[in-house]
Order: C-alpha cells, then sequence, then structure tokens
RNA sequence: GGGAGCAUAGCUCAGCUGGCUAGAGCAGCUGACUCUUAAUCAGCGGGUCGGGGGUUCGAAUCCCCCUGCUCCCA
C-alpha cells in the first residue's frame, strides 16, 4: 500500500509521539507482559477492588485535566482504564498525553465500578507494549468499505466487533464438526494437495509446476480420489477437512479456495451419510449458536429435525406437472419455455429437467431438505439405485436454496469406474487416473460418502449472505 | 461474458440541473477541565474529488477510456 502525503502526516506526527515517550524511558515495542487474564475472562468474572493486569489496544481515549479515560480492545471485547494523576503519578500521567488510539498497553490496577455504572480498571501503572504509526477506522461508523474491509481484514477485526464474532463462531464450527466426527470413530487424515493429476471432481484446477521432479502438477480440486484409497487400505471411517481450489469464477457464493470436509464410511451409503450430517449440523448448530432457528429475516432457516427427504422426480412432477415424464419431448420443452426458462432446441429432456430443477425448485428449498434417487447422468461417481439404473443412489443436502453437502452410495465396481474415466476422457488416457483404478481393483468395500461445504454451511448457520463475509481473506483482484 | 451502480480528507459521509477559496462529523494539533463514555468547551491544520483524456470562459459535477468494488443476469 502507497501512503499518500497526508498519512504521513499522522505517521509524523506519531513518530513524534514515540519519539518523546522514547525520551521519557518508554520502549515503544515492548516484550512479552503477564495478563491475569483476557478482557474477555475479567469482565466475566468481574469482582470490585479485585487486582487485575491487563493488556490491548486503546481504541478511545477521554482526557480530563487530571484524569483519562480510555478503552482497551482485547480481540472483540473492550474494557474501560481509568488513569488518575494522583495514582500513576506525574511522569507516568504526562506521558500518557503521547498515547495514540491504536497503541497497545498494559495496565495494572484494581477493578471498579464507574458512577455510570461501567466496568473499569484503575490503574496503578501502564506499560507501552506497541506504539501504532497509523490511525484507526472511525469509531462510531466502523469501517464500512467493502473493499477495504476485505483488503486489510485487520483493520475490519479490529473496528467492527461484530465481524470478529463471526469468525469466532467459524472457528467453533469447525472445532465442533471435528468433534461430532472423531466422537463418532472417525480418524482425520491428510492426503495431498499437490496432484500429479486433479480428480474427484469436475472443475478447472490450478496448474502448477514442480521444478525438482520436473512435471507438472495442481492444486486439488478434491480429495476423494485419494480418500478412496485409504479405503482400500483399510481405513473404515476417515474424513478429511481442509481446501479445495478451483480455478473458476469469483461470486457471492463462490471462493477459488474453500473449505470441505469429506467423509467416508466403509459398510455405509448414501442414508448413513444422511443421519450423520443430519445429527452433526443439529448438534453443531445447538451448540455453537444455541438454536436450530438460525440467521435472520431473508436468511432465516430452521434445522430442526427430522429434515424433508424427496425425490428428485417428485420435486419435478410437483413443479412441471404430473404428466411430465410422459410428454413428447416437444411438448415438454414447450411447457418449460412456458415456464419463462431459456431452452436451446439441441437439450434432451433431460437436460430440460434438470434446467427446471435449478432455476425454478432449488432455490425454494430454504430449510434442510435431501433431494435423493438424481439422474444418472448428473452424477457419474455414484451407484446405481438396485431398483433403478437410470437413478443414482445419492442425496444433494439442500439448505437455504444451495447445495451444501452431496452424499454418495460410493461406486466401487472398478470396471464399471474404468468404463465412465474412459467415458470422460474421451481417448485421452493421460486424463485417466490409473493408480486409483489399480487401488479399486485391489477391492475397495462399499462406502457411503460425503462431502459437506463448509463455508456455505457457516453463511447458514451465521446467516452470512456472502461467502467473502465467513472467510478471512477472501480473494480479490490484485491492487497496486 | 452482459447490464446497472459506486469511488470526494486517515475513517464515515454531504456537495452532482457546470459557477465564490470543495464542506460536516470523527480522528489529528493548541488550550481548559480529577467519574468520562459518540465526553464537553474555545481555537487551528488537513484534499491529485480513483487514474487518464475530452467538451467548456469555467468540471468533483457533463462525455469517452482505464482500474477496483458492489448488485443483477449468463
Amino acid at each position: 500500500m502507497e501512503h499518500g502525503p497526508k498519512e504521513n502526516e499522522f505517521r509524523q506526527q506519531r513518530l513524534a509521539n514515540l519519539q518523546k515517550l522514547q525520551e521519557m524511558g518508554y520502549t515503544p515495542f515492548g516484550q512479552a507482559f503477564a495478563r491475569t487474564g483476557t478482557v474477555a475472562a475479567t469482565l466475566a468474572g468481574f469482582a470490585e477492588h479485585q487486582p487485575a493486569t491487563l493488556a490491548g489496544r486503546v481504541v478511545s481515549k477521554r482526557q480530563m485535566g487530571k484524569s483519562i479515560f480510555a478503552h482497551l480492545q482485547d480481540g472483540p471485547d473492550r474494557l474501560q482504564i481509568y488513569v488518575k494523576k494522583d495514582l500513576v503519578g506525574e511522569q507516568a500521567f504526562a506521558a500518557f498525553e503521547w498515547i495514540d488510539l491504536g497503541d497497545h498497553l498494559g495496565a495494572e490496577g484494581e477493578l471498579f465500578v464507574t458512577k455510570t455504572g461501567e466496568k473499569t480498571l484503575k490503574a496503578a501503572k501502564w506499560t507501552l507494549l506497541s506504539k501504532a504509526l497509523l490511525p484507526l477506522p472511525e469509531k462510531w461508523h466502523g469501517l464500512q468499505d467493502v473493499e477495504l474491509r476485505y483488503r486489510q481484514r485487520y483493520l475490519d477485526l479490529i473496528a467492527n466487533p461484530e465481524v470478529r464474532r463471526l469468525f469466532d463462531q467459524r472457528t467453533r464450527i469447525i472445532a465442533e464438526l471435528r468433534v461430532g466426527l472423531t466422537g463418532h470413530g472417525f480418524a482425520e487424515v491428510e492426503t495431498p494437495m499437490i496432484q500429479p493429476m486433479a480428480g474427484g471432481a469436475a472443475a478447472n484446477p490450478f496448474k502448477t509446476r514442480y521444478e525438482a521432479l520436473g512435471a507438472d502438477m495442481f492444486l486439488r480440486i478434491a480429495p476423494e480420489l485419494y480418500l478412496k484409497r485409504l479405503l482400500v487400505g483399510g481405513y473404515d471411517k476417515v474424513f478429511e477437512l481442509n481446501r479445495n481450489f478451483r480455478n473458476e469464477g469469483l461470486d457471492r457464493s463462490h471462493n477459488p479456495e474453500f473449505t470441505m470436509v469429506e467423509i467416508y464410511e466403509a459398510y455405509g451409503d448414501c442414508r448413513s451419510m444422511q443421519r450423520l450430517v443430519e445429527e452433526l449440523v443439529t448438534t453443531v448448530a445447538q451448540k455453537v449458536c444455541g438454536s436450530l432457528q438460525v440467521g435472520a429475516g431473508d436468511m432465516a432457516v430452521n434445522l430442526t429435525s427430522p429434515w424433508r427427504v424427496v425425490t428428485y422426480r417428485d420435486l419435478i412432477l410437483a413443479q412441471a406437472g404430473a404428466d411430465w415424464y410422459d410428454l413428447p419431448l416437444e411438448t415438454a420443452r414447450q411447457r418449460a419455455r412456458d415456464f419463462k426458462l431459456d431452452i436451446p432446441a439441441d437439450w434432451d429432456r433431460g437436460a430440460i429437467t434438470h434446467e427446471i430443477y435449478e432455476k425454478l425448485i432449488e432455490k425454494t428449498l430454504i430449510n434442510p431438505t435431501f433431494v435423493t434417487r438424481l439422474p444418472v447422468e448428473l452424477v457419474p461417481l455414484a451407484k446405481a439405485c438396485a431398483d433403478d439404473p437410470t437413478v443414482v443412489d445419492v442425496f444433494e443436502l439442500v439448505i437455504r436454496g444451495r447445495e451444501i453437502a452431496p452424499g454418495y452410495s460410493e461406486l466401487n465396481n472398478p470396471i464399471e469406474q474404468r468404463r465412465r474415466f474412459e467415458e470422460q476422457a474421451k481417448g485421452d488416457a493421460a486424463k485417466i487416473d490409473q493408480d486409483f483404478l489399480d487401488a479399486l481393483e485391489h477391492g475397495m468395500p462399499p462406502a457411503g460418502g460425503m462431502g459437506i461445504g463448509i463455508d456455505r454451511l457457516i453463511m447458514v448457520l451465521t446467516g452470512a449472505e456472502s461467502i467473502r463475509d465467513v472467510v478471512l481473506f477472501p480473494q480479490l483482484k490484485p491492487r497496486g
């Protein structure tokens, strides 16, 4: 970031203040500082006349002759300190003059409650821990500029405590998911992020180069094919919670790197995954949000069990008419166009039907809904249903109109898998993961598998409208 | 990829039917004040109006291009 000339004026003033403090014997960038606790813990266990030693960033300062009130911010929490000339002594009081908003201080003293009822630390002594050379955003309105909030998230976190609280929720949601999964006996593993071929999903990968091997490599688009190798190797319950990378567009629900938990259970199927995700999400919501009613207004969702389960076919029949699957293709095309859908002339029935699902149905599914028995052409890596080869034994969990978690009865037939890979590769043998096929030929147990989009789940649980509000440093175009 | 909107002081925002030296609040500076809390009171400084080009006697304001962000659509 370049500094405009006027920004330097603020900086010059602060450098001068730093100089004065230094001349008075203060160290502008101090050492480790032993606190009796955080501000949050101190406020929670507050008792008058208790001694306390706290640290934080000065975010307000009200000076009145021979006494000063200031707020120390520690994470999202603030505590007022009272600096009185009689108490800290003449010199320390004079030196406080050169403290700027944004400086980190330590303060030692006794807790009390002011006349107006605010919990406050009466300082007997203060310590300079770090001098800030640049000013903070506005104290009342916070930092509003959306672009600055993302580009300089640290300022957003300082100025907008609710942002910090949201990310604290994110941390707890992920921690509780791990607790839930390990509680069910799932082992957390790590598989390659740098892969010689980017398999396990249909997406454009980021390409990179491993110089030492003289080989082109890819950032993974999914961990799936490695986790399945672990099923072959005898792991029966595994998960990996980490980043995937997809070289595709940015919008309010897509970031090129996003967090996903993939879960596999040997001898399970998509129904065991269904029960697992419902239990995980409701438990996490209850623990972290304290309720199954999450979000507010347009973002409100009711997570109460049992969640709706409905077949893709039934959703289509309800939307497109009970006779939909019996209509001649041309009649069906016309009906879709009557729904104001843009249907190219070369689309087959499956494509038209899916357009109806995506454009008209999916966004209406607000509370959690398992959409089951999807057409086989939509999901090439899943097992067909035993009673109907045209549909696969999968679910798509939709919440707030978006796909949150797909779950499969995994394909473990190596011959069928090879056929589908060859179909996808269209004759390009280099695109087929032979090593994975070899693994399958050694025998993979039947298994249920599922991926939960963590960022989207966190959007649902926190009521966030954009993925950029739940990712600390969302991807933006570089700017000088 | 297409359309619409936004960009003014460190921050939050006015100003935009072209016309005094571009304003306010916060932050900053000087001074007063020993329970304030968006502290108060008196005074002061602070601008490449995102960047470039054009129209005009005159542009923050109108037109074109570029950059970034936001929203809608694909």
